[in-house]
RNA sequence: GCGCCCGUAGCUCAGUCGGAUAGAGCGUUCGCCUCCGGAGCGAAAGGCCACAGGUUCGAGUCCUGUCGGGCGCACCA
């Protein structure tokens, strides 16, 4: 509960400017307030005395004594007592828990506007499942970053001007083929790319001519329509994974719209950006990068070679400056409508500048969701804006702070071997994907054979579990895919947590059938049990910000663990006769009542924290 | 060589930005449906938190070093 804890930390606080000596000397005083352990009295404690032990010279368990008989309580704690060192309060279990079931799970808006920039799949092959950790990455990231109270936008750069692209569409020509029937495109055009590899052996110099001119077509921007095909193949994929997004962002776009030219005349302003006359850099355009990445061996950062081609750092900053507001004059219209009814947008050279109710770009903060070995690269696009920025600041104070994280996340391998297109060591999300629903849906139909909408629940089921492999421990994990390991449906899984949803709504939906008599809650007969129940619940906003401060979804997969655990372990709790003493529907009436309210609150919260992984939670299972 | 990340139970991982006797899952062993969903619950066993120093009343957590593993260090994208 939001303010619990305050008016907690001010009455410690308040006892201790009774003990000292210096009362002003408790204004800054931290008083830190943890949960107590399970096996400790007590709801919350604070090990406050330690520190005052040292300027008071004196034994801690002997101040928290003191500061025990000292302090007044709050509205909501019963008590507070010293516990050796520590100072431990109980809550006043009915005040508590009203307390938690009405404070809101929403988060006030911010105001902060964020681009999240995830997937970003070179259009020319199907997703694997390398991309399927960046892709469930960066959409929970969206909706935890949407639900700490920011404006989001998710962009998807398509790279359509780059070799792979050009390889795959080259290989149709190449190897004169239309596309079967049977087959999803992205697929087969995956296994153009890869057998036009092979080629290359035999025949490099026409496959290295055609190659080339694809490239320049596509930089004209001839072969959109071809592209645009791939990715709508590639988007059903992500769909499917129940991710959207709310911008493509085309390379070929980003170019036409000079962000490369323009880009480059801003960071030519900057001092750290010069055009040596001579030495290994003579007729180069570089960036000194030392500030922000020290102890480089070379801290000039190529952006346009000498011959003045471009470099590819330099096109991703022009991006990056037009994420942040600082380049305009991008056109847009509708790509798509996606399952949820949202629109999908894309830049287009034929598009409008403007769109009703849209300000694409312009964000405080840009996300990007990119693997860990990119992490070089990102940092000098970050050093770019941060140095812009500095740049703007020394003129005009009112420059928007932009900062760009970068989300680096570990690779993904392949039971135990590195993934590699080429090799073929791969396996495409679609056949993840195929195999998770199918596998959840044997256990499904074996325990819950007469469920009516089964293969909804199935991929809720499948699909949860899938999303939830990936996101329950740290970004910079490496993981190993195995199928047993990622589709397992026991244990720290989406679907214990979805079990413990659905257990909590069919209590909810019994209650609600057999509504005959309903009693006001009687919000006294409640005990330590609910208390620690309702604990739980009350750290949800806490958890959705430390989330969104750090961009870690597994802060969120580890609370919705930690509450489905607490509330099957509460379900099942027995007293010390042996016997249930938690039931619900059947507790006596108002006792009942309360239950319930905090039951939906467990299952309203579950159902939250699952939705920002983007987990569903069927009502059945 | 330089830089970044990781080292916690047999395996896979958490550990509330320094607090109480380090927690889960899988696996192993033993229990629990005359009771609201057993995809569940309870219990047992399993740990020099890689190692060595340091800071602190207090270190898995912060600092330094060592060892082991991964990744990155282009006028490539």
């Amino acid at each position: 509960m939001a303010d619990l804890i305050p008016a907690l930390q001010n009455a410690l606080r308040d006892a201790v400017r009774r003990l000292l000596p210096e009362p002003a000397d408790a204004d800054a005083l931290e008083v830190p307030v943890l949960r107590v352990p399970d096996d400790k009295p007590g709801d919350y404690g604070s090990p406050i005395a330690f520190g005052l032990a040292k300027t008071l010279r004196r034994n801690p368990a002997q101040i928290a004594a003191e500061l025990a008989a000292a302090v007044v309580p709050p509205e909501g704690v019963a008590r507070v007592e010293a516990v050796g060192p520590y100072l431990n309060a109980y809550v006043d279990p009915g005040a508590f828990v009203r307390a938690v079931i009405a404070a809101p799970l929403d988060l006030p808006p911010s105001g902060r506007k964020v681009v999240v920039e995830h997937t970003s799949v070179n259009p020319n092959k199907e997703a694997h499942v390398g991309h399927l950790r960046n892709i469930v990455l960066g959409d929970a990231v969206a909706r935890i970053e949407r639900a700490a109270g920011h404006r989001v936008e998710v962009q998807n750069y398509i790279d359509d001007t780059g070799r792979q692209a050009a390889e795959s569409l080259f290989a149709i020509r190449y190897f004169d083929e239309t596309p079967p029937a049977d087959e999803k495109y992205d697929h087969w055009l995956g296994r153009l790319y890869v057998r036009l590899g092979e080629a290359k052996e035999r025949d490099p110099e026409t496959i290295e001519r055609g190659v080339a001119e694809v490239m320049h077509r596509l930089e004209r921007g001839e072969l959109r329509h071809e592209v645009e095909r791939i990715v709508r193949a590639q988007l059903a994929t992500y769909h499917a994974l129940g991710a959207e997004y709310d911008l493509l962002v085309w390379e070929s776009d980003v170019v036409a719209a000079g962000f490369l030219q323009r880009g480059l005349e801003v960071l030519e302003r900057l001092p750290h950006v010069t055009r040596p006359a001579e030495g290994k850099f003579a007729g180069a355009l570089v960036m000194d990068v030392s500030e922000f990445l020290p102890g480089l061996e070379e801290p000039q950062v190529v952006l346009v070679r000498s011959g003045g081609n471009a470099m590819y750092v330099a096109k991703d900053i022009g991006y990056h400056l037009w994420k942040v507001g600082r380049l305009a004059g991008m056109a847009y219209r509708a790509f798509d409508r996606q399952p949820s009814g949202h629109t999908l947008w894309t830049t287009h050279p034929d598009g409008a500048a403007e769109i009703e109710g849209h300000d694409f770009g312009h964000a405080q903060q840009a996300v990007n969701v990119i693997d860990v070995r990119q992490a070089h690269p990102q940092a000098i696009v970050r050093a770019a804006l941060e140095l812009t920025r500095a740049a703007d600041a020394a003129d005009d104070d009112t420059a928007a702070e932009a900062v760009l994280h970068h989300l680096a996340y570990e690779v993904v391998t392949l039971e135990g071997q590195a993934m590699s297109g080429r090799k073929g060591v791969t396996l495409a999300i679609d056949a993840v994907l195929e195999e998770a629903v199918r596998r959840a849906r044997a256990v499904v139909a074996d325990k819950q054979p007469d469920l009516p909408a089964i293969d909804d629940v199935a991929r809720a089921v499948g699909v949860g579990a899938l999303r939830f492999a990936m996101l329950k421990s740290e970004a910079k994990r490496v993981i190993d895919f195995r199928w047993e390991q990622a589709l397992s449906l026991a244990g720290d899984s989406a679907p214990y947590v979805q079990y413990a949803h659905a257990r909590a709504d069919s209590i909810l939906r019994a209650a609600s059938e057999a509504a005959a008599a309903v009693r006001a809650a009687d919000w006294d007969a409640l005990g330590p049990l609910e208390v620690k129940l309702a604990q739980l619940i009350a750290r949800y906003p806490e958890v959705v910000r430390n989330a969104a401060h750090d961009d870690a979804p597994h802060v969120v997969a580890q609370f919705a663990l930690d509450l489905a655990t607490a509330w099957n372990g509460y379900y099942n709790h027995r007293g010390p006769d042996g016997r249930p003493d938690t039931a619900v529907l059947r507790a006596e009436p108002g006792l009942r009542e309360a239950r319930l309210a905090l039951v939906a609150a467990v299952r309203d919260t579950l159902a939250r924290a699952l939705s920002l992984l983007g987990v569903e939670a069927p009502r059945q299972m």
